[in-house]
DNA sequence: ATTATATAGTTGCAAGTGAGACTAATATTA
DNA sequence: TAATATTAGTCTCACTTGCAACTATATAAT
């Protein structure tokens, strides 16, 4: 274990506040871009985003995806719905579920704020070299999965939540 | 640069995404601590942890240094006031500001929260060797340098937003 | 089948939030 | 000085959020 033996704190290396400060600021700096020139809020994006990259999900999976709150991802999707960028349909098998897809125009507006955001993290990783960006990712990950294994102790060492 | 070239999205690799989300999970997860236990908000956190560590500051300072909106700042602060955690009192030099420092109860409360806060990084980071943990603040670090950047263009390459 | 449970998604409500107007005090300029 | 600009902190307002209750459908158990 890394790190071990502190015992008073100091904020300036305290990872949850240093993790939490960086991704608060990343966010409210990428977030400039999609709020401001295509008014669209975080949730909104992140549910555009998501359907472009799996064609159709329903409101359940994007909760899965993202871990965005259910109320939320609902009512990001209903914004979308009365700006026809996504539409909903009720799925085959089961009809409480809706199947949600982006519309051609909510298609090309994510189109063309894909570069936008793409340059945008190429500017902010303009100093690292690729092995150090290789190595942020994968650091960021396995502290992702050890998280999980905190969030859902009975999930044996290897497995997703149930 | 790392990681140019680029041409299209794929969230699950999209730094400012992924950074978002881990720090989220790492937030909530760590904020069960005070928030379930000792009925304190982030923002109230925030501002008893930071005036642990400087023993007085006033409300800017801890804008300053914790990148809180002021008014989240001045409310946590009226808060802490009202739960006699910490205590106001008009700055020396200047009436307007007030200096704030921890209460005895206040300090004892922190004294208390610590080690808890520590035990639960302690337990996130379990698996990381230090090195590893070294790389990941290390670069951490870099970004929050280069986002400092991005964020106040004009400030030459070396220096603090003034 | 019939009842009980679980799930998909929406909604109401109370609380928290950001932005900016505002008050009071301080600095700056002419 | 007087006039202007800046700053510290509070407050209001409209908006967002999280939670829990709710409707409707689907699944499981008896």
């Amino acid at each position: 274990m890394a790190a071990t033996g502190r015992t008073d704190l100091k904020l300036q290396t305290f990872l949850p506040y240093v993790l939490n400060n960086l991704a608060e600021r990343v966010s409210s700096g990428l977030s400039g871009i999609y709020v401001d020139e295509y008014q669209l809020s975080i949730p909104e994006w992140r549910v555009i985003a998501n359907l472009a990259e799996h064609s159709t999900l329903n409101a359940r999976q994007i909760v899965e995806l993202t871990t965005m709150e259910k109320s939320k991802v609902s009512r990001a999707v209903s914004n979308l719905c009365e700006r026809s960028l996504i539409t909903q349909k009720r799925a085959e098998g089961d009809s409480r579920a809706k199947d949600l897809t982006l519309t051609e125009q909510g298609l090309a507006l994510y189109r063309s704020i894909v570069p936008r955001v793409l340059d945008w993290e190429r500017e902010l990783l303009a100093e690292m070299s690729p092995g150090e960006y290789r190595d942020l990712m994968h650091l960021l990950q396995k502290l992702g999965t050890r998280l999980q294994l905190l969030e859902y102790p009975e999930a044996g060492r290897a497995s997703q939540p149930h």
